[in-house]
DNA sequence: GGGTAATAGTTGGTTTTGTAACTAACAAGG
DNA sequence: CCTTGTTAGTTACAAAACCAACTATTACCC
């Protein structure tokens, strides 16, 4: 560690910095799902999914999360496994599986998502109202550019 | 999807907004350090903090980016592999490995940066300046938050 | 000095991911 | 209908990440 004079700011070139940004935002939300459920990053992602839109395919999910379909079938998977999500096959097109949540499912996503609203208000809590709307406007604009 | 009035706004949550970006952001900077040298993230990160630092341990640059131990440990065997870094035992404290670039590695690095510089310039390049400051240092409080 | 704890880094076994190939069902054109 | 192509989802194998235990060396301190 000898340069005086870095020839690169590592610690602000975007990628890196939301990357670690992203990365201590989510860890002790991860804890919880983690400890308390067994899940992971993509279960939970798929579990609020369900637990917002009541239903969707695996298809749909992937879409929305730009998550692989191979990961989300196996997200499934486990979420099926833990009783927290039914399958059903769709009458009109039987390629597709309608997903919802079990009772168990929403129990689950209720508790999850009253532990993700405290802990976004802590996340925000050291930032403005202006701080956290231009935040939130321009990560949206980061996320859809490279078609994610 | 059925419901019309979603209880959690997802895309809101700062946890998976962040990560959404993140993957985005770095999507295409992984495609050239990954097909044009075959490295993973934890690969460049340890080459960057190299090519800006010339010398550091395997424990300086987990501090510096958070990357547990075995994983910079594996990233440094890959680079050396590569002939992209050397070691050197360090006489002081011979626990310890004095980590830099050969003249390869500082090659790739020099390349790297070069796409780093023009990839931050074009991610940037739609938000004003000040929309800029304000993205970086929320992001650098978000990251020093959880320890990181 | 000699024993105990702490630190730097590696290794091994298990999980998880990534990628490609696969099955099953639908679509569209002749 | 029947071939060809496309889509939804799964499976298999290899690559990578995770976690715990390990070696080697240094620090502490009685």
């Amino acid at each position: 560690m000898t340069k005086a004079i870095p020839d690169f700011d590592l610690k602000q070139f975007l990628p890196y910095l939301l990357n670690q940004a992203s990365e201590a935002a989510s860890l002790e939300f991860s804890r919880v799902y983690k400890d308390r459920y067994g899940l992971l990053r993509t279960d939970w992602r798929v579990l609020f999914h369900l637990g917002i839109y009541q239903t969707m395919t695996a298809q749909q999910i992937g879409a929305s999360a730009s998550i692989h379909k191979t990961k989300v079938s196996r997200a499934v998977q486990r979420l099926e496994e833990r009783r927290y999500l039914k399958r059903e096959r769709d009458t009109g097109d039987r390629r597709r599986e309608n997903l919802s949540l079990t009772t168990a499912g929403q129990r689950v996503y209720a508790d999850l998502r009253a532990v993700a609203r405290d802990y976004d208000a802590r996340l925000t809590q050291t930032l403005s109202d202006d701080e956290i709307q231009l935040l939130r406007r321009v990560l949206t604009k980061l996320a859809q550019t490279a078609g994610v």
